[in-house]
DNA sequence: ATAAAATTTAGCAGATCGGCTAAATAACAC
DNA sequence: GTGTTATTTAGCCGATCTGCTAAATTTTAT
């Protein structure tokens, strides 16, 4: 849950569901204002947490969001609707 | 949301659940193996965070959780189910 | 007035975070 | 094979986090 911690990330999970789920860390990175590295890093603990896949496509990399990862955090807020 | 971020400070916001949304400053440390100051900070980072609020009664504190705040994270987390 | 109980505040120390730049890697294009 | 493109890896550095102990604060009890 530390993954969902930084507005960047956040932002990066937003971006990714909007775009179908998928999208290369290029498309990610231009979107923000940070060094490019920043933004690796960002994906890289985004996708230790589960959230995200990692496939390499020819030079480029895809990202994917995994939602059945971020349903487990729904999940976790449900016991405080019981 | 960082203020989810570490499993004590999880545990403290079901804690809270479990006992009907209230319990004391003592009543919460004595459930962990920290020192008490330890969790005197946890308390004041959700606290900070708006999710907790906290009530001088007596020589104790009571902390009550604020379970609106919680809701404002499954609402955010409800973007991905669309 | 003094002591005990409940809790916080102060402050130290090591670990992790999050930004950066510079360098490395891998795939494609010529 | 040389260069370009896409992206990561390495590593520095200041800031924040999280544990601790010791001391302070506040209320209740004697």
């Amino acid at each position: 849950m530390s993954a969902l911690a930084h507005p960047a990330r956040r932002q990066i999970l937003l971006t990714l569901h909007f775009r179908g789920g998928e999208a290369t860390a290029g498309e990610i990175a231009e979107r923000f204002e940070h060094a490019w590295p920043t933004t690796t890093r960002h994906l890289h603990v985004l996708a230790e947490a589960g959230l995200l896949q990692q496939e390499k496509r020819g030079r480029t990399r895809v990202y994917t969001l995994d939602r059945k990862r971020l349903a487990l955090i729904t999940e976790w807020l449900a016991w405080f609707d019981r």
